[in-house]
DNA sequence: TGTACATCAGTGAACGCGCGTTCACTGATGTAC
DNA sequence: TGTACATCAGTGAACGCGCGTTCACTGATGTAC
């Protein structure tokens, strides 16, 4: 940690580190406080609640991460270029801060029921493109939704196995073989 | 709820309704309680501890897949055959109890850290398939945890937006589908 | 049939605890003149 | 340079609350004689 980032930053920084760590339960105000050298009432110069702090580590990254997918959806070329696009682009945030994927991952459950299904959300966008190409004919016909699906876990499941030890690589190292994986897929 | 039920059993299913609606850190023994029609303390004739009401639901139900899928993975043929096999069950128990499925979903990021890495564990069993397999060369060469982790993907992401209601179908009634898009990952 | 007793699931009241949050205050830093 | 004042991140003490859990007790049910 640091000491250079503004307080504000150093707090979001220690308070997704203990939640990845402990889970977002386990982990109270006093606790992020400590990690920044401060005492709990000061968090409340910085945020206004609790809600508010964990509100702004997810909502903000996980818009931020289907900006990105957005992009790479909108991109040139087939379906299977842009796929093959939105699947580095995932493993290049992983490798980019793998403890905010990290977070993402472990903390999705407690916040998907809440987020918007726009144009921000990564599943969303996925979910659009797989079914725009099987609409279109680019891949074969089956159920969209369902193979989106497929893809998303073909991602997120190695995560998770990192996240666990299972794997000593990261998505970053191993972004090659899962677009082998994820094009399989649609062949 | 059938007021049949052995009142243990009514706490425990009532448990898990509430912990996969609200998310288990959010859910109280005067909740479990209240949703069975009793009090708070009476919880404790059955459970000696919240602690080991949600380990009761977790680890006996986990070690339960666990079995179960090491029977398909120790099934005749030649891997592909047992591949099938084991997707088949795990959509089979998604079909047969999807309540259950959805708690392992909801919290199994609270509990791997404790899970040991036996033959009762369902992600292990996967692993040593797929590694076995890959190391008899019935299938491709590549990372064997990978691979197996793009399996589990394919089954429990389904599983997620089942949950989330993307997807109207259960696993079981995906189940070929399901099949035919893993057969895919291992061509 | 009637009485005394054992059993045991369930309860009301209470406990100590850690939580999120508030608020008056401190004390270092920068600015005005 | 020296003094008075404004600013503002950070703090100590305290709040009310809901939590998991304990425990003496209740009251229905079954058994012995």
């Amino acid at each position: 940690m640091p000491p250079s980032l503004a307080p504000k930053d150093r707090i979001k920084r220690e308070a997704m580190r203990l939640f990845v760590a402990h889970g977002v339960d386990a982990v109270s105000m006093r606790d992020i406080a400590a990690a920044v050298g401060m005492k709990a009432p000061s968090l409340y110069a910085h945020f206004s609640s609790r809600e508010d702090l964990i509100g702004a580590l997810f909502h903000a990254s996980y818009a931020e991460y289907g900006r990105q997918l957005a992009e790479a959806a909108a991109g040139p070329g087939g379906f299977r270029g842009r796929l093959e696009a939105m699947v580095r682009v995932v493993c290049a945030l992983h490798a980019s801060d793998e403890l905010l994927f990290d977070f993402l991952l472990l903390t999705q459950h407690g916040f998907l029921r809440d987020v918007p299904m726009d144009q921000h959300n990564p599943v969303e966008v996925i979910c659009r493109s797989v079914a725009a190409a099987m609409a279109a004919g680019d891949i074969p016909t089956g159920n969209p939704t369902l193979l989106a699906a497929a893809i998303i876990g073909i991602i997120v499941q190695p995560a998770t196995f990192k996240l666990y030890g299972r794997l000593s690589q990261g998505l970053g190292e191993m972004t090659d073989e899962i677009v082998v994986l994820c094009l399989k897929l649609v062949s």
